[in-house]
DNA sequence: TTGGGCAATGCAAGCGCTTACATTCCTGTG
DNA sequence: CACAGGAATGTAAGCGCTTGCATTGCCCAA
């Protein structure tokens, strides 16, 4: 490949006739530099095509204007929403987004945020709260804010920015129990390495056992339709079928939805199904699913804010969001 | 915030007792170190937790092992499952995943093209091939390597890796006039700024006119089901209802067989409906969408791959994708 | 033993930018 | 008209790494 050179600042200040730090000035604080000057400078600037080369910048800045993201995979609904507000927020802000995926594994989550942090990133978005203490040390140590978000839990030492996986866990079980279910069983995500799903599972317990339902029955499944409805079927054709399932997130309750209908169950007259997200699947199969509603895009764009607080060396603040339960058609009274 | 330093090149080079070359070779092609040296150099920088400055690295090495990507949104599930499989071949490949996203809108687009390449992304991934020149000779003039993909175009000056939406277009139509329907609309998305869309719409006008088909309705719709809901709406409310709608992707299709159920308009017995992308609303809704079947796993590595063999210096070629119709149940015979 | 030749290592010059500090230029005031 | 003092600009020292080239070390053949 043949030479070719990018301008450089000192390029630019030769041609406008100013030092290089004027023309870093006029890049990074206009207001430090005479109008006349600055005006003359940026017609080089333009003139040259000039671009700040990223690499000496990050050196000579110690920052990169650049926050990862480690997510468990980008291929579900629950993240993209919330990812995409994310993104645009940042994006906004004019700084750029590094994301990574762990496939639910915090050996590979853990790479990732090292991965992240050898790449320069300024900041950290992580879900949820739930990995090895190393980690949080080693952020420490090297001083990268980080804002965990898709879940919330008081007073803890972590910046979260999410919602209360238990409380609506809790809250969705009343709400089944309020309609008379007291044969229940759940079908919860896969529970290790997994804090958001295990809250949703805790939240469910405890409901049940604040309302002297004993002994839920609970089988962990892997996010996908196909899989849900396996233990859907499972579960429902053993010797004691219950009334009403709930489900760890809307993927798991539309597997168990369809495949409801391809065995001839009725849903919700012959059993009950409630999800958590509400993701547009929920509004789609049929019947639609009762749920819990999550802002996603309201949580992504206040973790962005979190971290740009963090960033101006303030103290960001936990936020936690509501939700609220969304009622369609899935969840209806137990037959007599 | 108190000092703070992270062990440099030079801080592992004095302990081991040997030159910052030393060590950066041990770091960056260990086989040109004898093994005894290189066993102590990498001893020293576990114990001090060294990790390479990224800034240092990017400017002296000129590269930065960071691959971007502009998509429209990953808030769609037509993009979420290639680019998490882009992502893992990149990870897996040692390089990171810098993305950005432009809501369809070609002038945000070219600014977060411009944007990732001041990041100093080493190549680049991109949707489609409708964009200004000046893009692409800016990019030529900057000498990123770039990979279009979700399209294919034969013959053209880019690297695609893709399919061909004319061509899949023209086969589900084809397949549309096979089952009898003579009467055909479509719900296409928004052409403009994009060829995808513009190519699934041309692909169906020109197999309705090879099969001597004149006039085919169009509406572009925005990529949502509720605004698709309202486009079908109107299609069926016309005057001359159509026995079946061609949609321009799952996401479009979906809307209309929702909608469809609310106006008590059975699918496909009073009207047939096909989609395209095959994404999971495709099997969820009911009936089940017939759809075009797109390998977006393969694409997304794919990608990668190509990508890569472009970083290397050798020129990626194009590679075009098979699609094929999944027949489900929203496409039937027109009654009689 | 000697020297050739290759492998291993060291030296040091950048890479392009930011920024603390020094210097120069203005402006308004006495 | 001189000068204080702030505003504008310049000077130059890094930032931490890679890599071309120089040097040293080592092994083996003669």
């Amino acid at each position: 490949m043949e030479k070719f050179q990018l301008p450089t600042l000192e390029d630019v200040a030769r041609q406008a006739k100013v030092s290089t730090a004027t023309v870093s000035r006029c890049l990074s604080r206009p207001e430090t530099v005479r109008r006349s000057t600055r005006e003359r400078v940026m017609q080089v600037v333009g003139e040259l095509g000039y671009t700040p080369n990223f690499g000496a910048q990050a050196m000579a800045a110690k920052r990169t204007n650049t926050i990862g993201a480690v997510i468990p995979t980008m291929d579900n609904a629950i993240f993209a929403k919330g990812l995409q507000a994310f993104q645009e927020e940042i994006s906004n802000r004019g700084a750029s987004l590094l994301v990574a995926s762990s496939s639910y594994r915090k050996d590979v989550e853990e790479k990732q945020i090292r991965s992240l942090i050898a790449r320069g990133v300024d900041a950290l978005l992580l879900i949820g709260d739930d990995r090895d203490n190393e980690v949080y040390d080693y952020l420490a140590k090297r001083r990268i804010p980080y804002v965990l978000a898709w879940n919330h839990r008081k007073g803890a030492r972590h910046t979260f920015v999410g919602f209360d996986n238990f409380r609506a866990a809790y809250e969705m079980a009343e709400r089944v129990v309020g309609y008379g279910h007291r044969d229940i069983a759940m079908i919860a995500g896969v529970t290790d390495s997994n804090d958001r799903a295990r809250d949703r599972l805790s939240g469910v317990r405890q409901a049940l056992s604040d309302h002297g339902i004993p002994g839920l029955a609970v089988t962990e499944c892997a996010y996908s339709i196909d899989a849900a409805g396996d233990v859907f079927e499972t579960i429902v054709s053993g010797d004691r079928r219950p009334t009403a399932i709930v489900c760890g997130n809307d993927v798991l309750a539309a597997g168990a939805i369809i495949r409801a209908k391809s065995m001839g169950v009725e849903v919700p007259r012959d059993i009950s199904v409630t999800g958590f997200d509400d993701i547009e699947l929920a509004t789609v199969v049929e019947p639609g699913i009762t749920t819990v509603h999550v802002p996603h895009g309201r949580m992504g764009r206040s973790a962005a804010t979190a971290l740009f607080t963090a960033l101006e060396n303030r103290r960001p603040r936990s936020r936690r969001l509501e939700t609220r339960i969304v009622e369609r058609q899935s969840l209806a009274a137990p037959r007599q």
